[in-house]
DNA sequence: CCACGTATTGACCCTTTGGTCAACACCATG
DNA sequence: CATGGTGTTGACCAAAGGGTCAATACGTGG
């Protein structure tokens, strides 16, 4: 005995926050199209009515996903800072104060990595994504060795904005790494030490 | 009609193998014990005689992946150098090109990895062999700084560990991001120059 | 050579899960 | 008020996979 109709945009929108939750409770292997629908309260047949496949939801979950871990946003907090090195600095300090909230949102994406290995939409969507989030420390590295060259000598802008990059999604494994979350502080207080900062920052 | 028999440890190292074979080639998603009992020639029945439980086989299997993936090996090409700073350079620099090579049994660590979310004793397993793993570039994390006191001052031994753990974790994830392999030389290069080293190294 | 413990087999069970589909209810329109 | 399109349901299907178990072959000790 079907339920009220209700549009197209409206059901889907509906469905997804389901997938969502389910994924945040339950992550991936509990992601199944009967758990959605229950948590959406539908019946699982409108589920494939509005998804034709898993697949697809799975798409539009990592899509949602991805916009909202794999982006650094570059906001008044990191402008306002003086020379290039701090804003890159700032910059780092703040996606690693990202990682340490929001580790749910790290382990479903965790998740969907692993699925990539075996889908090539996912893996295109996540490899594309992560070459984006890169490329948004590009300009700040440039800028880092624009403003002192000769002790930066050596250095490129894409290798330094490949190393931090690779120092934040190291420190991502080390936050997911156990239970109780580990603490980051004196990593930074180093790469502070080692670019040229030498004053305390809370973490 | 049941063939010949074997002894209780000539068995289990046959079918371990043939798990082995396995994942690596499918990962996990595709060992099944029905893959690994085929793989071994031998009945499905058989696997189960050996390993109680699947998961019993997985821990076996994840066991040997640690003490061959996450293990910082210390031999002569490290120890040969002068300065601390070079030392720990050379191991970093080991350890990104073991990350190149072994680009399967990196992906297989990352399935681990996500079973290990729900798995505690793979969890555990994985945490205390990341553990050891930073645990090894300890020292050479603490001699770097006391070779130079006033240049690395604001470090911290632990810190500087966790540092170089975490960029060669990051990298881990580039190296395996996408089909074709990434070129971590540039990256490399930022690392010398930030910790003082100058000259151009292979990758 | 007999008997007993044990290694080995493969059929079988049960659960889960992605996906299909015929039936049915809802709503707009004529 | 009929009617057709469409949203909705839940039973059903097939495949896969972990695990069980009775039957059976093998080897060893008496």
């Amino acid at each position: 005995m079907p339920g009220k109709k209700a549009s197209e945009a409206e059901r889907r929108e509906q469905i997804l926050r389901a997938a969502r939750r389910v994924a945040m409770r339950d992550r991936l292997d509990g992601l199944t199209i009967r758990n959605v629908a229950r948590e959406a309260e539908v019946s699982s047949g409108l589920v494939f009515f509005h998804y034709s496949t898993k697949d697809a939801l799975l798409e539009a979950l990592l899509e949602w996903l991805l916009e909202r871990t794999i982006v650094a946003e570059i906001g008044p907090d990191i402008l306002r800072h003086e020379t290039a090195v701090e804003q890159l600095l700032a910059l780092l300090e703040q996606e690693l104060q990202r990682l340490s909230m929001h580790r749910d949102q790290l382990e479903l994406f965790f998740d969907f990595w692993v699925i990539g290995r075996r889908d090539t939409t996912i893996r295109t969507m996540i490899s594309q994504a992560l070459d984006r989030y890169r490329a948004s420390f590009r300009p700040f590295a440039a800028a880092v060795i624009a403003q002192n060259p000769e002790r930066y000598a050596d250095m490129t802008a894409e290798g330094l904005a490949l190393l931090v990059v690779s120092v934040i999604q190291g420190c991502a494994i080390q936050v997911i790494k156990d239970p109780n979350p580990i603490d980051l502080k004196p990593m930074l207080q180093t790469v502070y030490a080692l670019l040229g900062r030498s004053d305390a920052v809370e973490v």
